[in-house]
DNA sequence: GATGAATGAGTTTTCATTCAT
DNA sequence: TATGAATGAAAACTCATTCAT
């Protein structure tokens, strides 16, 4: 049953594309409230600020993509295949959840460094990953926040250029060969 | 012989701090003119606005950046030495003109997207070096876009990484580290 | 007994509490509903405006202290016996319901001054008594107004001392000195 | 030679004249930039706030108040005649300076009452002459913040009264008659 | 070139009041 | 009666830009 969207709802909404598109600090309440089909003053029944908001919305959205991440790796076993849950769930994520994905990129990037650093979970999970690899003799000793970069931006920038419609190949494949080199970035 | 810096080079460089640090939209001219030790009036003598003086700035540095790296890819000939050279270049970039490095990544991903495409120059001569590759046989056959991304992502996302620290290795370690895996990712 | 506090009581209550304190115009719909634990609508069917529960609120309380006042000079026979009585009045209410001569005396110095004149009975009060003194040939001949200008504010600076605590003096000492310096002021 | 006004003393004279008439609170932004003739933005180049700028007057014409009255005690010896100048000055100033008291006496009654006590001058300066005149022996033993407070109550009283018009008695024989009143209250 | 006060359009935020439930 | 989400008009405040000196 599609739930009647609420107004708090539509205000999130339209703060969640716009905060994406423009950033938080280009966005006004006024841009927010028009998309939102509200006026100015509803955003702070709901929110304390602006900066409230965004934050609020990221934190949401980060707990958000924890979950989706976590639900990817639940039956892996190996650290091989955890890994590639891992970039695979990121690929996912950014392809069913654009707005959610490209929101938490933009705001991390930019805005919201000052952000609590014990939030960043996924990065953690990814030290994580590596770290058993390497203690389980598959992965090469290297170190795990430098491995852990790598991964990332490979993963990152893939999709940034992916969105940006630069790579003109199949994404499933585009996905595979992301896994295949990542693994190979860290394996013996 | 350090030449007294004259108004435009103490606002330039209080700029390009600023915008680094805060972002363009962020950053005010007051910010700057105190900063810079300048009146916020004096900008205007020099720059049409802040949007333009964002801009020259942009394109200024992305010049300069462009012939650093061309000079570390001077006298190189094969495709895996020109991509060796391109990643040293950039590490060494990074380190050597922190603000402008800054500046130019903070500049890319958010504010000044819609900089024409075909400034883009050091990704496009990242492409040829790929290309090149794959026609003397060298590099796998994948589309350079894809390939290209993963390298940028790899490179960029390692640096800063290092800039916040959270990689505790020596640095001429890192950078062997990267260019090692980014010639693994590529080659056949 | 004590009765169970109705919706409006607390409302009320909360509105003079937070009117006297922080005054009318600084003490928001939301500071009195949250203090009142009711909602903000709830004040809407009580009174037709935040204004118009200023002046009721008003009007109510100096009709409060108007029949105390009464009450304190009802068995008094001479002018002296009544001033006296009339000032012991005003610091008697000013401890017995602090919140209320709070609230009245800040709601008259600053933002009710719009209050129609004939609504200062207490005032009136006093000149009716040093005029009866005059006539009696007990009080000195001087404008009564001026003289009763002078015993208030001997009265009303002394209990605002007494409140901030600023005089270190017993008390019914410090009732009986005024006392004794307003009978001074106006005798022979 | 008539200084010419600047913005800046057009805006305090503005402010000065609104917060006297209308309170702190209830004196919008948009009151004072249309009074002193200049824009909004132009309050927020001199003062960072509208609070800063009701401080800043206050602070600024207790000073002068200030000033004034220990003018006016210079040439005083005996306490009787430091008493009757404090009295005089008072009046003198509330007369001749009738925006700046009127802005004071509102602002201390009301919206700043969270100044700190050590501003008070000038009631630490009549704390002071009771103090003396008690030492010498001429003024009665009692607590000199009780007689301080009944001797200000009497005079800033009739101020008010004599303000609003309620006086029918020429000015000077006001000031004569408050004076003698407070001297009687005070001596033995 | 340089200044910095002034501007005014725009942004964030507040808050008394309304209204559907 | 009571609620509390929603409103919108107005308030405080910001800031890129201008301009007289």
């Amino acid at each position: 049953m599609a739930r009647p969207l609420t107004k708090k709802d539509e205000l999130i909404d339209a703060a969640l594309s716009l905060f994406m598109r423009k950033g938080i600090k280009a966005t006004t309440t006024r841009d927010i409230a028009l998309r939102a089909g509200i006026s100015e003053g509803t955003i702070y029944r709901h929110f304390e600020s602006k900066e409230e908001l965004a934050e609020k919305l990221f934190e949401e959205n980060l707990d958000y993509f924890w979950k989706f991440l976590k639900g990817y790796l639940k039956n892996t076993k190996t650290p091989e295949e955890m890994l590639q849950a891992y970039v695979k769930g990121f690929f996912e994520f950014s392809r069913r959840e654009q707005r959610r994905y490209g929101f938490l990129i933009a705001a991390h990037q930019t805005e919201l460094k000052k952000l609590s650093r014990e939030k960043m979970k996924p990065k953690q999970m990814l030290s994580k990953i590596l770290r058993l690899g390497q203690t389980q003799g598959r992965f090469r000793k290297i170190d795990v926040h430098l491995a852990g970069a790598m991964v990332m931006g490979t993963v990152m920038q893939t999709i940034f250029y992916l969105k940006s419609g630069r790579i003109a190949v199949n994404y499933d494949d585009v996905v595979d060969e992301v896994v295949t080199t990542c693994l190979r970035m860290v394996k013996k």
